[in-house]
RNA sequence: GGGGGUGUAGCUCAGCUUGGUUAGAGCGCUGGCUUGUCACGCCAGAGGUCGCGGGUUCAAGUCCCGUCACUCCCGCCA
């Protein structure tokens, strides 16, 4: 018999009846009657209970076994009778009544509880992390997890994609988040550079010649966590493909991302493809460029109405004449909402930071509500006609210039959305958004910035870059998928055009000297023959995040680093002695107290 | 860097609004009892720098100031 183990804690079933197993596992709880006692006997597979008669010799040892040991027992499988079978178990049609008995790792008295909902707070459960992903939770998440990239390696592999390593110590690069940075113990004073992602050595995969390529890549990032945002690290489905369209990448992953999601998640996918929103409509209906489509609110800009001959609210005529727009959400039978509904919603809208948050009634007869008496029948009916509502509903304002109108409307309808009940839980909504701009015009200088990725094809190519009379209107194939209002990814067909990449850099205030120095991979590769090509990189712990419902990363992270970037386990980043700093060539000046 | 929330037993939390006897509960832990439980049950017990420092007060877990930690958000994330 094997020392250890003939099954495991989860498979025992009544057809084992009569014959002898050998199960190990972790003590999972304990339950003792004087005379009788129960054990749960837990591992990765599941539970089984075991039995101990009162006259065995090693009942006492099994009394005193403090729980989350680690025990081996022999002994038959035996058939519960029809009044204790459990249910609730896939193992609760029999139970095991031992004739051994050995306790392999005493557990010390626990810091968290393993067995039993309660959860300890995160740094409790970081500190202790082996025990907390002993964890039914944990142990169900990571198996997700294993699935999902699982899965995601056999559909990439049979799409033709191959699956390449690149360098995780590498270069530091200008553009982007904050980089970690490694010293260089050979070349004193010169440090490498961890990946914030593998993307310019995925492009010169493509000048090599690879056609299709994927990596589940980690990425490092030395930005401040969110709970959607793992500090440090996090992993990417690394996609490129060569001689590709938009469309081409999007055919890629989009049947993927469907499957994985319909396969492995609790709600269904919404059905039909994934729409495509342009980046201008989707800041301008949803307030966001990455739309939660589970809302059905969309906002309308109702600028004009405001402008209407005998319109006299001044609040906003004032702001409209320096530029400002007013932008409308609808709220479908809010009509009937008391006061305070409305009074709540001003009252949240200044906590948010904002003026406040005007609102119109519609019945019956035309307009309601504080700001109504200054509005014309005819701007009430263009308000009604613009946003798509009717008699019992109503219609909240923002009025601020474009683009923070455009964010607080969309914070606004996600806010009315949840207050209204309006948001589909039970689906998965993805949609793409498409036609990013190339550039975009920083607030305080007016300086011309690249808006998202500086590599991306402008669309055009060198005749739109030439022949725009404002940057701010050339677009770029340039799209991020998003899921329920969770941003999974952004990509690009890039940019493999030396001198597109010159004069693409010029507007954005980059010398071909600053070019040259700053990215000398990819322009260098690009003189060689380098294909059109694109691609995109879904972040893995969000769509298990999403899978798995939960509402945080570290969730679905083995072992996370906390807010402050701190692993509580292994004590990083911990100090390191002087001589490992004299090989790096490093002294360290602390920030003065 | 900024804003919000939290910090009380090993763990999860109540008590703080309105200061006042010995700071409580559940789980866990220790001892005892218990032969069909599966959140087993019953009895007893141990366990507290109320995050830390200062202040107000006859009296502070409770009020004030500072500080630290954790967390959520803003900034940041090509």
């Amino acid at each position: 018999m094997h020392p250890y183990r003939t099954h495991n804690c989860g498979e025992l079933r009544a057809e084992k009846v009569g014959t002898t197993v050998r199960l190990s596992g972790w003590v999972h709880s304990k339950r003792d009657h004087g005379g009788l006692l129960f054990l749960d006997l837990r591992d990765h597979y599941g539970l089984t209970q075991v039995v101990v008669a009162g006259d065995a010799p090693f009942f006492n040892a099994v009394e005193a076994v403090r729980v989350e040991s680690v025990v081996t027992v022999t002994g038959p499988v035996v058939a519960r009778s029809e009044d204790t079978v459990n249910a609730a178990l896939a193992t609760g049609e029999v139970e095991v009544r031992i004739e051994t008995f050995d306790l392999e790792s005493p557990a010390l008295t626990l810091p968290l509880q393993v067995a039993g909902g309660q959860e300890a707070g995160e740094s409790v459960r970081l500190s202790y992390r082996f025990l907390d992903l002993r964890r039914e939770k944990m142990q169900r998440n990571l198996r997700l997890r294993a699935d999902v990239i699982a899965m995601i390696r056999r559909r990439m592999t049979e799409q033709g994609f191959l699956e390449i390593q690149t360098p995780i110590l590498t270069a530091s690069s200008p553009e982007g988040a904050r980089d970690f940075l490694v010293p260089s113990r050979l070349h004193p004073g010169r440090f490498y550079a961890l990946p914030q992602a593998p993307q310019q050595f995925k492009q010169l995969l493509m000048t090599s010649g690879f056609d299709r390529y994927f990596q589940i890549a980690p990425c490092f990032r030395d930005e401040d966590a969110r709970a959607d945002r793992s500090p440090g690290e996090f992993y990417q489905l690394d996609v490129e493909l060569a001689f590709a369209t938009q469309e081409d990448v999007f055919h890629a992953v989009e049947p993927l991302l469907r499957d994985v999601f319909a396969e492995f998640g609790s709600r269904p996918v919404a059905d039909g493809p994934f729409p495509q929103i342009a980046w201008r409509d989707a800041m301008l209906r949803y307030g966001t460029d990455k739309p939660d489509l589970r809302n059905p609110l969309e906002i309308a800009d109702v600028t004009a109405a405001f402008e209407l001959e005998g319109v006299t609210f001044r609040a906003f005529r004032s702001q409209i004449e320096k530029g400002a727009v007013v932008r409308a959400i609808p709220a479908p039978n809010a009509a009937a909402r008391p006061r305070s509904f409305f009074d709540g919603l001003n009252r949240w809208a200044r906590d948010e930071g904002a003026a406040g948050l005007g609102y119109v009634i519609f019945d019956e007869e035309g307009g309601k509500g504080p700001i109504a008496k200054f509005l014309t029948p005819e701007a009430v009916s263009a308000i009604r006609d613009a946003v798509g509502i009717g008699p019992g509903d109503a219609v909240f304002f923002v009025c601020d210039q474009p683009a923070p109108a455009a964010a607080f409307a969309g914070t606004a309808r996600t806010k009315l959305g949840e207050e209204l009940g309006l948001i589909d839980d039970s689906v998965f909504r993805f949609c793409w958004t498409v036609d990013f701009p190339m550039y975009e015009r920083e607030a305080e200088t007016g300086k011309i910035l690249f808006s998202h990725n500086p590599f991306s094809m402008p669309q055009g190519g060198l005749e739109a870059l030439e022949t725009a009379t404002d940057p701010e209107d050339i677009l770029a194939w340039q799209y991020d998928i998003v899921c329920n209002g969770v941003e999974l990814s952004s990509g690009a067909i890039r940019n493999h055009r030396p001198d597109i990449m010159v004069r693409a850099f010029a507007i954005a205030g980059y010398s071909l000297d600053e070019l040259e120095t700053q990215f000398p991979a990819l322009l260098q590769a690009f003189r060689y023959g380098a294909p059109p090509h694109g691609g995109i990189a879904p972040g893995i712990d969000r769509i298990v995040m999403l899978l798995a419902d939960e509402p945080n990363i570290r969730e679905v992270i083995p072992f996370p680093l906390n807010q402050q970037a701190e692993d509580l386990l292994m004590g990083a980043p911990g100090p390191v002695s002087d001589e490992q700093l004299r090989e790096v060539h490093l002294r360290t000046v602390l920030p003065s107290a």
